[in-house]
DNA sequence: GAGCGATTGAAATGGAAATTTGAATCGCCT
DNA sequence: AGGCGATTCAAATTTCCATTTCAATCGCTC
């Protein structure tokens, strides 16, 4: 079935914003790519502004579950670990034309506009702390919150890098492909690194 | 003394470059940084294109020494790995007035444009190969090509999350100063981060 | 099927910004 | 000083794109 213009206009808005980011994108190519008129983006949503907001909140919308957090199961912090990155990796990492609000997210980066801080808020803040909660109980009771921090975005680091350097990564190793099975492995990857590093930590504060 | 017109261009774009990308700056505000007229872009670079090439050779030039490698000390991968970290983490993650291109390769990323090839062959190839022969020296030696390029990007990931997560940093983080002290505090953390991660496996596979 | 508000379409309008132009000025050499 | 190529300047010109306009069409109610 057809979609109506509207939702149609909000679609493909959001893989040309995806790819050109706000300011390079043009109403001409979204209207094209929705087969419809430019007059009406700014008739359904006062304009080019308009509808990237509209595309925006209703990327976030479609994304809001929360993380897997340490409350889900307090006893075994490392299964969280592992739970955590599985679940977000593949949100950060997938297909553009899958989750455009990642590219958008790194257009933004570049050229921060107030929508940066609606995604953040919304987005990014809960995410970290639920992180942060599970890498505190993977660290001797007694550490800072600053060690926390640092270790929390440590593992973070890794997992927004595939994301983050996706252009450059895919002209340094473009025999690496980031397919279902590629970020399964890697989701492993991040899991075992950062525990390893983690339980090190631990380790030694013992000692 | 007065640079000459060239020059001053190349030093305003830089920092408009830096700061909007090449699509979002435009030859008004450089000029007028520049304190030149707005036709000398066009006469000394051909275009709005050609400031931006020259502009992007000279950041490139100046600062192309290369990376600490294993060669310098094959004995001591591990001290090779905290020298190599702390040689790049200030490169990447000092404040923008002080090394544009790393803004302006945030920029490209987000819209790819032919210069990023460049960027990525004379700047990123070099650094991630001599960083790989660490990784590999630390690892098992009978360790996969593939297990070296995750370790490897594992590290080089918290080297430029700091970089590329700084305005959605320092919205959930504004009380962290990425100043010289701190700079090297982390270069310190992620290398002990790494190394415990890295001797884990390494022990591990040993068993 | 007539009327009417909601939507769509093609063609103007307007503004911002890159580029071009041609005259004015500078630096230097004789 | 005078000439000449290199540079700078202000003022067009052109291009690109968002927005507006207004006529045409659709979908629904009476």
């Amino acid at each position: 079935m057809q979609l109506d213009t509207r939702q149609r206009l909000i679609n493909a808005g959001a893989h040309v914003f995806a790819e050109r980011g706000f300011q390079g994108a043009t109403i001409q190519e979204i209207a094209r790519r929705a087969e419809a008129n430019i007059a009406a983006v700014n008739y359904h949503f006062g304009g080019k502004a308009g509808l990237y907001a509209e595309v925006l909140g209703q990327q976030i919308e479609a994304r809001r579950e929360p993380p897997p957090s340490l409350a889900d199961d307090p006893d075994n912090p490392a299964a969280q670990l592992r739970a955590f990155i599985g679940w977000l990796l593949p949100r950060v990492c997938g297909p553009a034309t899958q989750f455009p609000l990642g590219q958008m997210q790194l257009h933004e980066m570049a050229a921060a506009s107030p929508v940066l801080d609606k995604v953040v808020e919304l987005l990014v803040r809960p995410q970290l702390t639920a992180l942060r909660e599970i890498v505190r109980a993977l660290l001797p009771s007694n550490a800072s919150d600053e060690v926390v921090r640092r270790h929390t975005l440590s593992v973070i680091a890794q997992c927004v890098f595939y994301h983050h350097g996706a252009p450059v990564l895919e002209r340094v190793f473009p025999e690496v492909l980031l397919d279902d099975a590629e970020v399964a492995a890697l989701s492993d990857h991040i899991a075992t690194f950062s525990l390893a590093a983690l339980r090190r930590a631990h380790d030694r504060a013992a000692t």
